[in-house]
DNA sequence: CGCTCTATTTTGACACTGTCAAGTTTCGCT
DNA sequence: AGCGAAACTTGACAGTGTCAAAATAGAGCG
């Protein structure tokens, strides 16, 4: 019927929120979100958000979980794009893809994976979902990447998974947080982590 | 001249401070860390401790170069500890107390290592100083290991030196930030990784 | 059309935060 | 004893998350 923007009060409210919040944590890092700046930018009152969002927490998660599905997303399109490639260039690809993702989002990141959202236990039940299931994903490399004796089968699939997950997640860290990595090297980097991962080649 | 605690003002006020403020973080987390609340719990006006920290930030900054004197501390202990080992034993030794001082002291670790401080570029000078130290003590255990063939030697040492500590803090992180990890799983998991960062023994 | 019900949004308020400016106390030294 | 400086306090301001109560506007129905 309404052929503009609005429908209902402001449109779609929820939506343009959580694209606000996003615009404002990767102009000025998470610190800088307040629910205050973003009502103000989404040219609504104080706690207009809090009808759609019942805590600063529960937007944070929002915002985490459209970054699971944006960063799965990217990842699944990788096999598309790269048919018929071997698991061991794939698997370097797919570590490169998950960097890069890291760097060009580190706030989103880190609200995925830090503990902002985690330590204290305050992840809402469907982010707490779609993050396991994330993981699952690269349990599921793991696993191919064992049966195909590209990664060391020494430790349980689980084990080598969290390991290397570990090696993954903590280039990203040091990446993101600016400590010690330089961004020029990302590339080499990551190479330099799958070549420590898997067995030589050949 | 006076026997008891105070011989100034308040006696060493900067001291107990970072005392208190080490308490209000390991019982709170470092977001319960306030100005206030920590300047109530030295009995001290609120803006007392801003003639010894010029800011937040440099409070905090003097937390986390507290935490590296105390992690130096720990690993240096370790080969007195064990004399005549070799560097194959001790550094899983090393290894596992790295994760064990992140695992007994997150807050701090989370301050040493986290965006809080390095993000904004906001380190101490004697900060930045002893954190490089601190580094550097890791890139020569890794060329150590390298002369030894322990380590692989196909990437420099420096690249070898990021990833395998990106390993090592990786997974401390995903420990303090209650990410996937268990704590029962700890040290087993410290051995995994040590598994994967080594080339088999014998 | 008009009425009501409900979802949406706003206004007011409170306690808390970091930190600055200006004042006050207390010590060490001559 | 008294001076200079260091340590400390009080008052103030802008900013924060969030609750309670009021105001508004839309949909559905007669």
């Amino acid at each position: 019927m309404s052929e503009n923007k609005s429908t209902y009060h402001h449109g779609d409210l929820p939506k343009v929120l959580l694209q606000n919040a996003t615009e404002l944590i990767r102009e000025g890092g998470i610190k800088a979100l307040s629910m205050r700046k973003l009502a103000e930018r989404t040219d609504v009152s104080r706690t207009a958000p809090y009808h759609h969002f019942k805590d600063k927490n529960e937007l944070l998660c929002a915002i985490a979980e459209q970054g699971f599905q944006r960063q799965d997303q990217a990842l699944k399109n990788l096999s598309v794009e790269n048919p018929g490639q071997d698991n061991r260039q794939l698997f370097e690809r797919y570590v490169l893809a998950y960097i890069r993702y890291a760097y060009e989002n580190p706030e989103t990141y880190d609200l995925m994976f830090g503990k902002e959202i985690w330590k204290l236990g305050t992840a809402t039940e469907s982010l707490k979902q779609i993050s396991r299931t994330s993981f699952r994903h690269w349990v599921d490399w793991i696993e191919q990447l064992q049966l195909q004796d590209i990664v060391s089968k020494q430790d349980s699939t689980l084990r080598v998974a969290q390991a290397s997950w570990a090696t993954l997640h903590g280039l990203c860290r040091l990446l993101i947080d600016g400590i010690y990595l330089n961004p020029e090297d990302l590339e080499e980097m990551g190479k330099t982590a799958v070549r420590m991962l898997t067995t030589p080649p050949n």
